[in-house]
RNA sequence: GGGCGAUUAGCUCAGCGGUAGAGCGCCUGCCUUACAAGCAGGAUGUCCCUGGUUCGAACCCUGGAUCGCCCA
């Protein structure tokens, strides 16, 4: 059980600290992590003064809707993000992250829509200002979740300057933005056939409808030719279609101009059931031919292409639908029945007459609302919309310089598709939460009515548009603002601006930060956000609003579905936060994510509410925790010496191994963090605190730290103090280097470590310096052949059955020179890690004058290890060893004696390549022949 | 219809021209005083198929299969 708990006053943490062995024996993420960001908020750690010196770093977040709760997406996008942002707080970057949250407006009004509907009201009983009013005091109570769960992630944003897209200032920023791109003639007004959302009555713009494939009918009927439009022994025109309800605004039928089966009735009229309407057969070139019978209704009012067709030919649109899926006084009978009923009772109309031939099974695309989940009903009406194309041309001119760049570059593709042939956006919504539409209709040009013809005026303000009203149409103009409000992804779009005081070009912050560095976010919205707030920028700051765009993939669940709140198959982050705490949460997302832009799939067991992925990350934090307590343990009185203090030349093989594998991993982790490679970051320092630093060389400092444990007294104080201040600067740097992975871990052991009190902070600290002066290739492979040699005394003894309990004596053949030296220098080392009584070292002749022994042997690089342990071991283990050893020897005799005698692969390969085949040769010949001879000794 | 991605150990995934890797899981020993959330040792693969380029292909190029996503 922890001795150690979590403590409120801050000003206790250092204290608490000093003794080594408080640290308990097991990492308690929930204390450490809640302790941690309270000292971080405390101190205002992440809150840049833009006078501060240091380059400029800056990123805004992708601001969660105010109605969320915090899933899985959010967790991942946000430990990249402070990965990233840490990172470069370390590097001195004077850092700005900033978060906060948008408005949601039709998410946000569907929820008190149903609160109200509980009460018994609608939306006009209540009537805009009460609304609103109710709306704000469910955000200020309800809205605020997300970002207290986004604390919980150790966010390292400026919460100080977090913001809110209907905040004042950002509001401000939306009006001028919507009135500029009036005045420049790129917002417009118009009657067009848009996305209307029934189930939230109002227009959406076409990247949030989604296709989906759907099991329906193709309806076909039979429309009679008015006998005396044509001499034609045709009787009827057949034609199909999924939508039977829509008939009833039909204006014409379209056959294909070359399709010689119908070019006589082209210019006949149908009598039009059900409606007492005749309509004209006409042709054009958009009809398939091949498409059902070749003959199409045409019904402009309520489908896409049947719009375009009408246009081309100067039809009328008839609607028959009215605002909430309902059929209006133009269906006639139909009148007030849901379009999905009005569609069975045509069919049965047109049956009774005799109107309706077959009926197919039929599966097609239906258009979906996002928000609504019902489908969207193609619907004419007057809409607000933004003019795309000089936009878009110059994010294209930009994305030609390079700007922004994209990681993983594919994306850009991707992004420059969209906005090549990209399509107006609709921005008006017809609902209430959100930015009301900067324009006044002068509906006294109307006799107070408001059409389509009242003339309208943009301004920023009420009395300004009065204004313009009275300057343009006299003093008598009486004014009415549009009813309507903003898409939210339009105050999205100026996000990256807006947040930091545009307009007010001359805001500290804006002129410090602006452009941002980086933009961190999935693949999923591109369109929706990345590209609308490029547009943006361009055209309201001349510039990309950031230089890098790092696009990652999405968490899916354990079977590879997308996690969403309608499949109920979500895994809640604060669970495993809960459970495997914050750092380990990050740290697997972030380690997974080394396929760069990939999806990412996380185990999860639902039934015990357990990660495998995570837990092994929380095994690795609880690793780090316990070589810092190790390293404390053996610390003595001094804790925080570095190098500085010690003379260098006398430091062990071993010391200036680790240094060099530190040097080398401190370089590879800046790298890759710099070039957001930060899956393989973690996965660089997961290998270095696993394998290098707790596997190898806390073993191999163990003997020197406390010599009486290894029965080794002999070594001299001076060493011991060396082997402390080279743990302490590689634990020293290694926390550094960690913490943008795991902060809150590496924070409290970093100030157990130092000693530092708790306002002196590790997320504030300096990336540790790199001497490179310390990789040596040609020491790293003396070790990886020494580590070799150590895996193959280990494997022996395992083979033989020797508990670790047993020491037993080791003889070493060889006559390598630097070999003996290596092992001389660190036969201390050897000896402890294989637990050797006594270390021999032989060259081979005179080996080869020792009578030969029943014992255990391998060979390893140019090295012959032997166990003279007679009968301490199983013979017949033994020899199956052997036996497999030389069938493994053979194998590899085999292919490399191939390989070398084609002269081809001599001539052409690389001498390097060449060299170490024969090398490979020789060494797995000489342990073959080991092997067969230690089975003659066996025998003997 | 157009485009993109994936396919490697039982599972999740790295590797992207020089004799196949990690984590988890599995097998065998160990409570060796930092850690059993651990230590040591071990087993496990027609690298989706097909041609081709190359001395050499999981990796590059043809063609194809399967799964997934985006756009129309």
């Amino acid at each position: 059980m922890p001795i150690f708990s979590p403590v409120t006053d801050l000003s206790e943490t250092a204290g608490l600290m000093q003794g080594p062995n408080d640290l308990p024996k097991t990492y308690d993420p929930a204390g450490t992590e809640s302790r941690w960001q309270e000292a971080w908020d405390k101190y205002e750690a992440f809150h840049p003064d833009p006078n501060s010196s240091g380059k400029a770093f800056s990123v805004v977040i992708p601001p969660p809707n105010v109605t969320g709760t915090l899933h899985m997406g959010h967790a991942f996008n946000t430990a990249l993000i402070d990965t990233v942002v840490r990172f470069q707080r370390l590097q001195g970057k004077n850092v700005l992250c900033l978060p906060g949250t948008d408005h949601a407006s039709i998410a946000v009004q569907n929820i008190l829509e149903k609160q109200l509907k509980k009460e018994g009201l609608q939306l006009e009983d209540v009537g805009r200002e009460d609304f609103l009013k109710l709306a704000w005091d469910w955000k200020s109570q309800s809205g605020g979740q997300i970002v207290q769960q986004l604390r919980r992630l150790g966010y390292s944003v400026d919460w100080l300057r977090e913001r809110f897209t209907l905040d004042e200032t950002l509001s401000k920023a939306v009006t001028e933005a919507f009135v500029r791109l009036h005045d420049q003639g790129l917002i417009y007004r118009g009657e067009y056939l848009v996305n209307w959302c029934p189930a939230s009555g109002s227009a959406v713009s076409d990247l949030e409808v989604e296709m989906k494939e759907v099991d329906g009918f193709l309806w076909h009927f039979k429309y009679p030719l008015v006998p005396s439009s044509l001499s034609s022994p045709i009787e009827f025109i057949e034609v199909a279609t999924t939508r039977p309800e829509t008939m009833l605004g039909d204006v014409a039928i379209a056959v294909n101009p070359s399709d010689e089966r119908y070019q006589n009735l082209v210019g006949a009229l149908v009598d039009l059931p059900l409606t007492g309407r005749q309509i004209p057969v006409i042709a054009d070139e958009h009809v398939d031919k091949d498409f059902g019978t070749g003959c199409v209704k045409v019904t402009p009012a309520h489908d896409p292409n049947d719009f375009v067709i009408g246009q081309r030919h100067g039809l009328p649109q008839i609607t028959v639908m009215n605002k909430d899926g309902t059929m209006n006084e133009q269906a006639g009978c139909f009148k007030d029945l849901d379009r999905f009923e009005a569609r069975k009772a045509v069919v049965a109309a047109l049956e009774d007459k005799g109107f309706l031939g077959k009926i197919e099974p039929y599966r097609h695309s239906v258009p979906f609302s996002d928000r609504g989940k019902v489908p969207v009903e193609p619907l004419l009406s007057t809409q607000w919309f933004v003019h795309m194309e000089p936009l878009a041309a110059k994010c294209r001119d930009s994305l030609s310089k390079g700007e922004p760049r994209f990681l993983p570059s594919r994306w850009e593709k991707v992004y420059r598709d969209w906005l090549t042939d990209i399509r107006d956006w609709c921005i008006s919504r017809q609902l209430w939460w959100g930015h009301r539409i900067p324009a006044w209709y002068v509906i006294s040009q109307t006799d107070g009515d408001l059409t389509n013809k009242t003339p309208y005026v943009v301004a920023c303000s009420e009395a300004e548009a009065l204004s313009q009203a009275k300057k343009k149409f006299g003093n008598a103009a009486q004014i009415q603002r549009d009813e309507d409000v903003l898409d939210t992804w339009f105050s999205s779009g100026l996000w990256p601006f807006s947040t930091l005081g545009w307009p007010d070009e001359s805001n500290a912050d804006f002129a410090r930060w602006y452009p941002t560095s980086t933009l961190v976010t999935g693949f999923d919205i591109i369109f929706f956000w990345v590209a609308r707030m490029t547009m943006m920028a361009s055209a309201f700051t001349g510039r990309m609003p950031f230089s890098d765009v790092y696009i990652h993939g999405l968490v899916r669940d354990e079977q590879n579905r997308k996690m969403s709140k309608s499949a109920g198959n979500g895994i809640d982050p604060i669970l495993l936060i809960d459970r495997y705490g914050t750092d380990a949460l990050r740290f697997a997302l972030v380690r997974e994510v080394a396929g760069a832009g990939q999806d990412i799939r996380l185990d999860f067991d639902r039934k015990n509410e357990t990660s495998a992925t995570v837990e092994a990350s929380r095994n690795f934090a609880n690793k780090l925790w316990n070589a810092t307590r190790f390293t404390l343990m053996n610390l003595g009185s001094v804790p925080n010496e570095g190098l500085e203090k010690i003379n260098t030349s006398e430091l062990k093989p071993s010391d200036c191994w680790i240094l060099s594998r530190l040097a080398r991993v401190n370089r590879d982790t800046a790298n890759r963090y710099e070039q957001y490679s930060l899956g393989e970051a973690a996965k660089g320092l997961y290998e270095f605190v696993w394998n290098d630093f707790c596997d190898w060389y806390l073993e191999l400092v163990k003997p020197r730290l406390n010599p009486k444990n290894f029965k080794n007294e002999s070594l001299l104080e001076e060493d011991q103090r060396i082997a402390r201040c080279v743990l302490v600067k590689v634990l020293n740097d290694l926390l550094v280097m960690m913490h943008p992975l795991m902060p809150h871990l590496t924070e409290e052991l970093w100030h157990a470590l130092t000693g530092n009190s708790d306002n002196e902070l590790l997320a504030l600290q300096a990336w540790p310096e790199n001497d490179e002066k310390y990789i040596s290739d040609e020491l790293e492979g003396s070790f990886s052949k020494l580590f070799s040699f150590i895996r193959l005394v280990r494997n022996l003894r395992s083979v033989a059955g020797l508990k670790p309990s047993q020491y037993i004596p080791v003889t070493i053949i060889t006559n390598k020179k630097d070999l003996i030296d290596m092992i001389l220098k660190t036969q201390d080392n050897i000896k402890s890690l294989t637990r050797c009584s006594d270390l021999e070292i032989l060259d081979p002749k005179s080996a080869s004058l020792k009578p030969p022994i029943k014992a255990l042997a391998g060979v390893v690089g140019e090295l012959e290890v032997v166990l003279p342990i007679e009968g301490l071991v199983d013979l017949d283990e033994l020899h199956k060893r052997l036996q497999t050893d030389i069938v493994k020897a053979d194998k590899e005799i085999l292919s490399l004696t191939n390989r070398l005698a084609n002269s081809k692969f001599v001539e052409k390969a690389p001498v390097d390549v060449v060299n170490e085949c024969r090398k490979n040769l020789l060494e797995a010949q000489s342990q073959k022949s080991l092997a067969l001879k230690r089975i003659s000794d066996l025998l003997g």
